[in-house]
DNA sequence: CTAGGGTTAG
């Protein structure tokens, strides 16, 4: 089908990649055969396993030491609850220091930064800070580690006055100093807001801090930051300042950098970059893997990524819920929706965790291609299994309603939720307000509008888009574009859909030049034009007899990987029975393909 | 026995 965008996307880049895809598979392979597992020699060189713990064991033992008659010291519980955070058990920590409590233990300063962790990633600042309290009452003094983590707390929950203020403290107080972890938890929270150049210049502040010498973590958290923004150069520059200091790259580094070139389907980097860290002993690991699978599946190349899941198991590393959700989403973005079942069967036989997301990726599948019957079926089997459906998955379920234009269901849904306790987000809302545009019925969006609002939640430019596109189609332009002039305003940014929405409205109002300013605006502001875009306009330009611009531009999306879609197509063809195409152009529309 | 960096969904 090369009507869906992966696929048209997909395409062009396969081609051209499909001579190091080879290469990349042999490098996955090669680190295999210079590492093979049996060999006792080799074993050495592997990156050291990691140990396998699990919830139910655990509390197993747990319970047994809870019950003997003469209590294990508090140390013993902190060294086996501790790991569970890794595991991100948060509240199942939570309540076995709350048994323990009840038992008269006395916690430790250890402990109790192990339940504030645990209610940071819960994102309960209020109860992290209670405990705090609890410290003080007991006596005891929050070391660097507590106040790093309550800073690292406050900034996941973007509540970056109160992590500056703790910082504040421990530089004017002085009694606890901040540590290369305060600072690393700062750059990254200035890495989350995006903010690039603020986390170089706290990297470069470090070096004047004492004792406080940027290390791995400060320089991988840059790079990998630098990576998610594609800005791929400078990432690799800051790797070779960390190396010339001494500083190794390790697994961590090497899978953002992956990930980075991956997602600009840069396989041939990749290559080379697998190639790289196996010759520094450094071997791909299961995050290596899914980063490879995930990446392969979104470029619609889902047979490749099937292939690398085969080398992950030959290599002994067992696939898990993250790749198999990868694939299953693959499978999913291709409408092969027996296939992405397929992997959803497997998984349950295989006894691998079903999470809540595994749900979600089937139920979007199915609804992206009209079943909404079997995402209904799989919503109920869910709750029969005891997964609580969240906010996600019920967005989804609306988002499949509203798409065949079954709003009332949508609205039940939207109901059902919050008498379940599950708050609806903006995108809950992006999606009734969709469906109730689509259905022309704009005023009952327009009271949706003001309740979201009335709530508190901020409408983001998604929802800009959903009225901009439903002025345009109703032929109202300048109140689209009343609203686009406005985003800025309101501190918001058009994105590329934003733009292609407006550029569809001025093409079928007949304003071409207004479509071909936006055009131009949108390149200058560095929002890449999208297939979408190309063949919005490419139509338009055709419908207005204006062929020799629209082979420029059929010329330029060509260029740039995309290719043109069935309408365009349809068009294109109809004008070659025509004469009406000039012959030089045959080759390029052909690749279109 | 506690803190900081890497993977999946709407």
């Amino acid at each position: 089908m090369w009507t869906s965008a992966c696929s048209c996307r997909g395409i062009p880049r396969l081609q051209s990649s499909l001579v190091s895809l080879n290469n990349y598979y042999s490098a996955l392979l090669h680190s295999q055969s210079s590492n093979p597992s049996k060999s006792r020699n080799t074993q050495l060189m592997r990156n050291p396993p990691p140990k396998v713990i699990n919830l139910e064991d655990t509390l197993k033992v747990f319970d047994e030491m809870l019950h003997r008659c003469h209590l294990p010291s508090v140390v013993r519980f902190n060294q086996i609850l501790g790991p569970l955070v890794k595991l991100k058990h948060y509240s199942e920590v939570i309540y076995s220091y709350k048994q323990m409590g009840l038992l008269g233990i006395v916690l430790n300063i250890y402990s109790l930064a192990i339940i504030i962790n645990c209610y940071c990633h819960l994102n309960k600042m209020g109860f992290s800070l209670s405990v705090l309290g609890k410290f003080f009452k007991c006596g005891l003094e929050p070391d660097v580690t507590t106040l790093n983590t309550l800073i690292n707390g406050f900034l996941l929950a973007d509540r970056v006055t109160e992590a500056t203020a703790i910082f504040s403290k421990m530089v004017e107080g002085g009694y606890c100093k901040p540590d290369v972890c305060t600072f690393n938890t700062l750059t990254k929270g200035l890495c989350i807001k995006g903010n690039n150049s603020g986390a170089l210049q706290l990297l470069r502040k470090m070096e004047q801090f004492g004792d406080c010498k940027p290390d791995l973590v400060a320089y991988s958290t840059i790079i990998d930051s630098l990576c998610k923004d594609t800005l791929i150069v400078d990432a690799f520059n800051l790797l070779s300042e960390m190396i010339t200091k001494g500083i190794a790259p390790d697994i961590i580094t090497y899978n953002s950098l992956i990930h980075g070139v991956c997602r600009l389907g840069q396989w041939k980097e990749a290559t080379r970059l697998l190639n790289e860290m196996v010759s520094r002993n450094i071997f791909p690991n299961l995050y290596t893997f899914n980063i490879l699978v995930d990446s392969l599946c979104k470029e619609g190349m889902v047979v490749e990524a099937k292939s690398v899941v085969e080398i992950m198991i030959q290599r002994d590393i067992e696939p898990d819920t993250v790749t198999y959700n990868s694939l299953m989403d693959g499978y999913c973005l291709r409408g092969e929706m027996d296939e992405a079942r397929e992997v959803f069967d497997l998984m349950v036989s295989k006894g691998s965790m079903v999470d809540a997301q595994s749900y979600n990726i089937l139920m979007n599948g199915y609804c992206k291609h009209k079943k909404i019957d079997e995402a209904v079926t799989l919503f109920q089997e869910m709750s029969r299994k005891g997964l609580i459906p969240d906010t996600v998955i019920y967005n989804t379920l609306m988002n499949g309603f509203c798409k065949l234009g079954r709003i009332q269901d949508a609205q039940k849904l939207f109901f059902r939720m919050q008498a379940y306790g599950q708050f609806p987000d903006v995108v809950s809302y992006a999606v009734l307000l969709d469906g109730l545009c689509k259905s022309q019925q704009l005023d009952m969006a327009i009271n949706l509008l003001k309740e979201m609002e009335g709530k508190k939640l901020d409408p983001d430019i998604v929802i800009y888009n959903i009225f901009m596109d439903y002025f345009c189609k109703a032929g109202k332009v300048e109140a689209a574009r009343d609203l686009f002039c406005g985003l800025s305003s309101k501190g918001l940014h058009p994105d590329v859909k934003t733009y292609t929405i407006m550029i569809s409205g001025f093409c079928n109002s007949g304003l071409i030049s207004g479509a071909e300013k936006l055009l131009r605006e949108m390149e200058e502001k560095g929002c890449l034009p999208s297939y979408v875009t190309y063949n919005t306009i490419v139509r338009a330009l055709i419908h207005n007899n204006e062929m020799s611009r629209a082979m420029e531009l059929i010329h330029q999306m060509v260029e740039r990987g995309f290719c043109a879609d069935a309408s365009t197509m349809e068009l294109i063809v109809d004008l070659l029975s025509q004469d009406k195409v000039d012959p030089a152009l045959l080759p390029l529309i052909k690749q279109s393909f």
